[in-house]
DNA sequence: TAATAGCCGAGTATTTCTGTCAAGTATTTA
DNA sequence: TAAATACTTGACAGAAATACTCGGCTATTA
């Protein structure tokens, strides 16, 4: 239950290897493709849709290829996902396109909004830096609260 | 994105219903369907799972309809969840069913294992029970650590 | 035995997903 | 300017998952 699609998963692959490899200058598709293991013409169709979100930039001619837009430790693989499969919406109802009408009698709306709004915070306080570090682990604790940080929360100090 | 199916869902409110009704007695399809606003063919289908997890009982005949088999504390909504529509897997990787040769040299891995324990954690935690009593809002954190427990954790003290 | 209520397996329409393809545009270098 | 490189765009098609429906059967009770 609660896949992703394979075009989140790809589009936050392809953004890692740009953003590994922008330092050297740009990053052609060509590339991703063969270190990711996903075909040029789907990436076109997923980089182009992160290029008009302004997440990338794009260099055409020969040498070109994508950028970083913007520093990775700014850009979030909330962000990223969003912009390629639309909103964390974990039924219609949280849909901000459908919405729904009884929401006020519903019995469920507020634990699946809750389930939501805990699955972005997640999301979003994820950035692409913390890939490129190895800090692929969110603790437990979204928060320290001073006592027990035993296990949790290497990297990104401010 | 994430979209839980209508399957779950309705499984989710049914389950409400029959918790809701039982005290009464068996609680019937064509009781929920009404409620709910699901088809009769469809709850079929749906409680027949949950019936055979053991999650519920079923009572024949007139007068009949379906019971929990267990006490509302004790039944999560991740538990109803998983029966109808499979474990958390946010990658086909994650599947138990299906796995991943190279998740060794995956960079996302970590990654997407963390936000399905993350969700996990969430829908385990989460009873029958609160959505009878109308808490659905898990708290920021799950665990309280002595300090800021201002706005969260009603209910559920042991 | 007749009415009630659940049990079960198949089948189908629809939608979403996962890509491919072909033709085009922009930029650089020789 | 011509060739080569790379990105750009929209349409489209096969596969898979979803969201149901249908018909007939079984158990229980009055
Ligand atoms: S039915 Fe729409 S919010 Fe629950
Ligand atoms: S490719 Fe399978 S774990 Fe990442």
């Amino acid at each position: 239950m609660l896949r992703l699609s394979t075009k989140g998963q790809y589009g936050v692959r392809a953004m890692y290897e740009i953003a590994r490899g922008s330092v050297a200058g740009p990053v052609t598709i060509k590339e991703i493709s063969e270190k990711q293991h996903v075909s040029v013409a789907y990436l076109e169709q997923i980089l182009n849709k992160l290029r008009r979100s302004g997440i990338i930039r794009s260099v055409k001619g020969p040498g070109g290829g994508y950028v970083l837009a913007r520093d990775p430790g700014s850009i979030s693989i909330g962000e990223i996902l969003k912009e390629l499969e639309g909103p964390v919406a974990i039924t219609s109802c949280l849909d901000p396109k459908e919405g729904c009408v009884r929401v006020d009698s519903c019995v469920t709306h507020l634990l699946w909004k809750s389930l939501g709004d805990n699955i972005e915070r997640f999301l979003d306080g994820m950035k692409l830096q913390d890939l490129l570090q190895g800090n692929q682990l969110m603790g437990l604790d979204r928060r320290d609260t001073g006592k027990n940080t035993h296990a949790a929360r290497r990297g990104r100090p401010a």
